[in-house]
RNA sequence: GGGCGCGUAGCUCAGUGGGAGAGCGCUCGCUUCACACGCGAGAGGUCGCUGGUUCGAAACCAGCCGCGCCCACCA
């Protein structure tokens, strides 16, 4: 039991020695890890996003961080029974990328080693990195089970991702295609649609002859030239007066010789270049589609490793794409064939995981069906029983919903959720155990990520089992997360959780704000205007950092404030030494208790009652800016700069009504804070009398009142 | 091309029909028995532009200018 006289010295807060202690008292208590009990309604849950095993702390993670936790701990302390469900992903890319740059490092190479040997790598990876992350959620006061804590690839976890990938496949969602993809060259796998960018680059926009059987000339325009040599077909739109009578005639590709068909379809524009378009359906996603309607032959000349195939003919084979084209540039040149150039900036896709361009290419793939999954998603959405905050991203959910199209999951990477697929000659056999017999082969495939993503506030819950965890805390209360995975995580997990979890995953989204670097742009690291938490909350403390993230955040991206950080910092110290004038001036055998004989005492109870409201309502709606610039000027402007101003004098006058008062101000004061600041309203709530458990786990006296008692409070008070 | 959002004090932002505000910065003063991460006072804005609705507009509507983000299959 620390001592009062302590305080005399301690005349400012001093956050990095006070806070690992605090962290350790919270930990140590037990207080994060609820018994499963009672009912998903009764209780209050939030399954965190889960970050990267790879990962360190962000600024995103911060001030998602601080807004769960103002939830949770809110909650926690009106006595509901709180979950904060914790843990981390595998994040196939992220982490395959990072062994493979150690190996490489080493001389080695994935390839070399195995892949039994690759995964036992980066299983050590894990071992010795994955507790970084944890320790920093830590750090910055997050009050989730980490006594629970789960990863995509427990044991359970893995056998939950197995079983939702044979249900889906057995249902007919799931399905093997031979399919134009989004291949990343730098991963060495196919991505999904959300995993690619567009970007704005400066190409040139070649013009190439094709001579006709019979006489006459195509031009067809291209930005890829070196793709030409998989064309198939020529195609011209079938409402254009001048190319009516080309239609089924033969084209003759230059440098190969291949005959080309001329089709009409509607794909193409009529009034961009000269409305002749070469098809690629090897090399290009739309080509492909127009490929399929016609039923054209499909011709790959460029490689996954990037390089030109045997296909492409021996003056070609081997190339990168890039030298190709300067080569096909030359060889039609000296045919005479190039009608013209021109610069053409256009949008090009770039993988989002590896930073290099896009190769489209046709490839057998897994797929998973979308639209009937979206459906019940969708109904949720519209009927509110899932509601999205703020509003607009609502309308940006559901036009995505209604336009979903398949979701490529499987990835050739090692690092993953292996498909629980085996082929033996033609056969193909998925189940969650290996088929009996002999001569079965595994597909070496993996899922993407987001595929045992989705599965996230079930599967940690136990499911399919149907556990005590899952009764008690799913469907959750609320998702906090980026406006970025809305698609990519979001709008998947509340398919998957109506689909197995029969019921949605939460009610709440809340989508909150981009933290951009003070200037306005991006942060990040390669720019160098990332701004790292960790020396924030080292320099300022974690209640400064919490502070500041939620003052400045709103429902669009915000521009960091050092600012507001610095106003959080000036706050605990104001509490702090606000605490420190009661504790050191009551009676030693004061306690805590509203006692008004002023004026200006009955004055401090009543915008007690109001800034407890204003909190209260600010927290439920989400308005977390408010919350926390509303805590500040209550302890700021009403309690330091007036009533303990009034007060002094008689303080100093021993008025045991005045100890009283002031101690219950102060305890109701620090409960009030604590969800946004809740390192120093511990430290100060340890030095208050009859304080012997944690303020975390403290429960005011009153806390199941309904907002509207509040309100009416509010009433009677003016 | 479509959608969402923003433009209010030097900076970062709140304010949605009737008083133009906060934090930081700035100026002046005070204080050192809770706190200089302190206390008090003050300067500073034609609320992007134009038009409309209204007795009344920073707020509602339309157009324009500027900026940001998301989505999208024009080679």
């Amino acid at each position: 039991m620390p001592e009062r006289r302590d305080l005399e010295s301690r005349t400012r807060y001093e956050p990095a020695e006070v806070e690992p202690r605090i962290v350790r008292r919270w930990l140590d208590s037990g207080l994060f890890h609820p018994e499963p009990a009672g009912t998903a309604a009764e209780n209050y849950s939030i399954a965190i996003p889960p970050p990267n095993v790879t990962g360190s702390l962000h600024m995103g993670h911060a001030l998602n961080g601080a807004i769960q936790d103002v939830l949770i701990r809110h909650h926690r302390m009106r006595g509901q029974r709180t979950k904060w469900i914790f843990g981390t992903d595998h994040a196939g890319i992220a982490t395959q990328t990072q062994v493979e740059r150690r190996l490489l490092e080493e001389g080695t190479s994935r390839e070399e080693i195995g892949r039994e040997a690759f995964i036992r790598r980066a299983w050590e990876w894990r071992e010795q990195y994955g507790s970084k992350i944890v320790n920093q959620f830590q750090r910055l006061g997050a009050s989730a089970d980490y006594e629970d804590e789960r990863f995509t690839f427990d044991e359970a976890y893995v056998r939950a991702v197995m079983r939702v990938f044979v249900d889906l496949y057995e249902k007919g969602y799931i399905y093997r295609d031979r399919y134009i993809v989004n291949w990343d060259p730098g991963s060495r796998s196919a991505i999904s649609d959300l995993e690619v960018a567009e970007l704005e680059v400066d190409d040139v926009l070649y013009s190439i002859d094709y001579d006709l059987e019979g006489g006459g000339k195509v031009s067809v325009a291209t930005v890829r030239p070196e793709t030409m040599l998989a064309d198939t077909a020529v195609a011209v739109n079938p409402q254009d007066e001048r190319y009516r009578d080309l239609v089924g005639r033969t084209a003759v590709l230059p440098l190969v010789g291949r005959r080309l068909p001329v089709i009409a379809d509607e794909y193409v524009k009529t009034d961009f270049g000269t409305g002749q378009l070469k098809i690629t359906p090897g090399h290009d996603p739309n080509d492909f589609e127009i490929g399929r309607r016609h039923g054209l032959d499909v011709v790959t000349v460029i490689g996954e490793d990037g390089r030109m195939t045997a296909q492409a003919g021996e003056r070609f084979a081997g190339l990168a794409v890039l030298e190709a084209r300067e080569a096909v540039v030359e060889a039609l040149e000296a045919e005479g064939r190039i009608a013209g150039r021109e610069p053409h900036r256009h949008a090009v896709p770039f993988s989002h995981r590896s930073g290099k361009r896009i190769e489209p290419l046709v490839s057998l793939q897994w797929f998973m069906r979308m639209d009937e999954l979206a459906r019940p998603a969708i109904d949720a959405v519209e009927s509110g029983r899932v509601r999205i905050h703020p509003e607009g991203q609502r309308q940006v959910y559901l036009d995505w919903m209604e336009n979903i199209r398949p979701w490529c999951v499987s990835r050739q990477l090692w690092w993953g959720h292996q498909l629980p697929v085996w082929y033996r000659g033609e056969e193909t056999y998925v189940q969650t155990t290996p088929p009996e017999g002999e001569g079965w082969e595994r597909d070496p495939d993996v899922l993407d990520t987001w595929f045992s993503s989705a599965l996230w506030p079930f599967a940690t819950l136990g499911w399919p089992d149907d556990t005590p965890q899952l009764r008690a805390f799913y469907p959750t209360d609320m998702l906090s997360t980026a406006r970025d995975i809305l698609f990519l995580w979001v709008a998947r997990m509340i398919m998957m959780g109506l689909e197995f979890a029969g019921d949605i995953p939460f009610e709440d989204v809340y989508v909150h704000s981009v933290i951009q670097a003070p200037d306005g742009r991006r942060m990040s690291k390669s720019l160098g205007t990332g701004i790292d938490p960790l020396d924030e909350i080292e320099t300022h403390g974690a209640d400064a950092v919490r502070f500041g993230l939620l003052a400045m955040s709103s429902t669009q991206d915000v521009r960091y404030s050092a600012e507001k950080i610095e106003q959080g910092e000036a706050l605990a110290n104001k509490l702090w030494n606000a605490s420190r004038l009661i504790l050191l001036g009551v009676d030693d055998a004061a306690r805590p208790g509203p006692r008004p004989r002023t004026a200006e005492d009955r004055w401090i109870l009543g915008r007690l009652i109001e800034a407890r409201a204003h909190t209260y309502l600010s927290i439920d709606g989400f308005d977390f800016s408010r919350t926390a610039l509303g805590l500040y000027s209550f302890v700021y402007g009403e309690l330091c700069d007036w009533y303990l101003e009034l007060v002094k004098p008689r303080l100093y006058e021993e008025d045991p009504d005045l100890s009283a008062t002031l101690l219950y101000v102060l305890r109701e004061t620090l409960a009030l804070a604590h969800p946004v600041i809740p390192f120093v309203t511990e430290e100060i709530w340890s030095y208050l009398p009859e304080a012997t458990d944690l303020l975390a786990g403290w429960r005011p006296d009153e806390p199941d009142r309904s907002l509207r008692d509040l309100d009416a409070e509010r009433e009677v008070e003016r």
